[in-house]
DNA sequence: CTAAACGTTCAGTAATTATTGAAAGTTAAA
DNA sequence: TTTAACTTTCAATAATTACTGAACGTTTAG
């Protein structure tokens, strides 16, 4: 298992943005190998190729897998455990999404009201009540367009995309719609 | 300056959440502080009101302003700088999703399109450039719509999601519209 | 000019997070 | 049942990241 200086590339750089994504940057570098390979690879061959302990393969796939990032194949006759990616590019960008709503967003809103629904004693805390608002508000609606948005395959966000069209033309035309009807 | 407690668990899930979301705990929280307060508030009162030394909320506000996220007001007759929130809820959440696309989804960009470029030696690095043209495009598109949606105000936003509209049918009736004309 | 009031920096240290590797657990073939 | 081939766990430790506080810089009032 030794990578190409292309391949190596890549998945370092996969490490750094696993970082930024809520993972640590070796479980990055893992979900890079496994995508950047056709073919699923045992654990011992991310060890090698990562060049990490045997056991932080196994805790990081352990991760993954609440992640529901990676799928288990297994060869018949063979008893080591196969990895891949549990899907495309677009599905583990989805489960990401998905996951990170469940783990930040869904208890923060929660958090948010509870306090906007407690009454406000002081002047400060109506101001804040109001920001709490906001924030909640935002809230809601960035996760129900990303809900939105996951329901449509690459293709047709891109081809929508390649329309040239702006969301706003888009909103627009529906408004006039609505009005007619 | 003591937190009422209903403001400091709002301060403290900010720290929890600003550690998920590209800073650590403390600036999280130091941001909570500002847009909680409906005044601008000096070093000092930051300082105390999350119990941290005058050095870290210096670093912290250094951290925020190269994110865009505060800007300093001054009151005639005053040495000290008074902190606050740069723009709304919106404008702030804004500033980080257009900060981090230049730290992290530019710089991935350009690395994808360069090996994308570079020729392909082996059926390895054909597969591994199939799939790095997936990310590619994959976070093009979600860049593309996400500048797309950062031009709408929230009100353009929350007033579609009102009307129970799913994206899937504006395109639909996108789609329908072109084929007419 | 001096002192007071503020902001900044950064070396040292504390706190947190990630990794190793040895031990224990599991499975299945012989 | 034993053994070999594998996986998992977790205490110890390494690596990283965050924080403090003292020293220094700057500005202004007296």
């Amino acid at each position: 298992m030794n990578l190409s200086p292309k391949i190596e590339n890549f998945v370092l750089h996969c490490g750094e943005m696993g970082s930024r994504w809520g993972f640590n940057r070796t479980i990055g570098q893992m979900v890079g190998l496994l995508v950047i390979n056709e073919h699923p690879l045992t654990a011992n061959q991310i060890a090698e190729a990562l060049k990490i302990s045997r056991g932080n393969v196994s805790m990081g796939i352990k991760e993954l897998q609440s992640w529901q990032l990676v799928k288990v194949h297994h060869i018949p006759g063979d008893r080591k455990e196969y990895y891949a990616p549990n899907g495309t590019i677009w599905d583990l960008a989805n489960k990401v999404f998905e996951e990170r709503r469940k783990r930040e967003i869904d208890p923060t809103l929660t958090l948010l009201r509870d306090q906007i629904l407690d009454t406000a004693n002081t002047p400060e805390e109506k101001y804040a009540q109001e920001q709490m608002q906001s924030i909640h508000d935002l809230l809601e609606t960035v996760t129900k367009w990303s809900a939105e948005l996951q329901r449509l395959t690459p293709e047709q966000l891109q081809s929508l995309m390649k329309l040239g069209s702006s969301v706003s033309k888009v909103i627009d035309l529906k408004d006039k719609l609505l009005k007619k009807s």
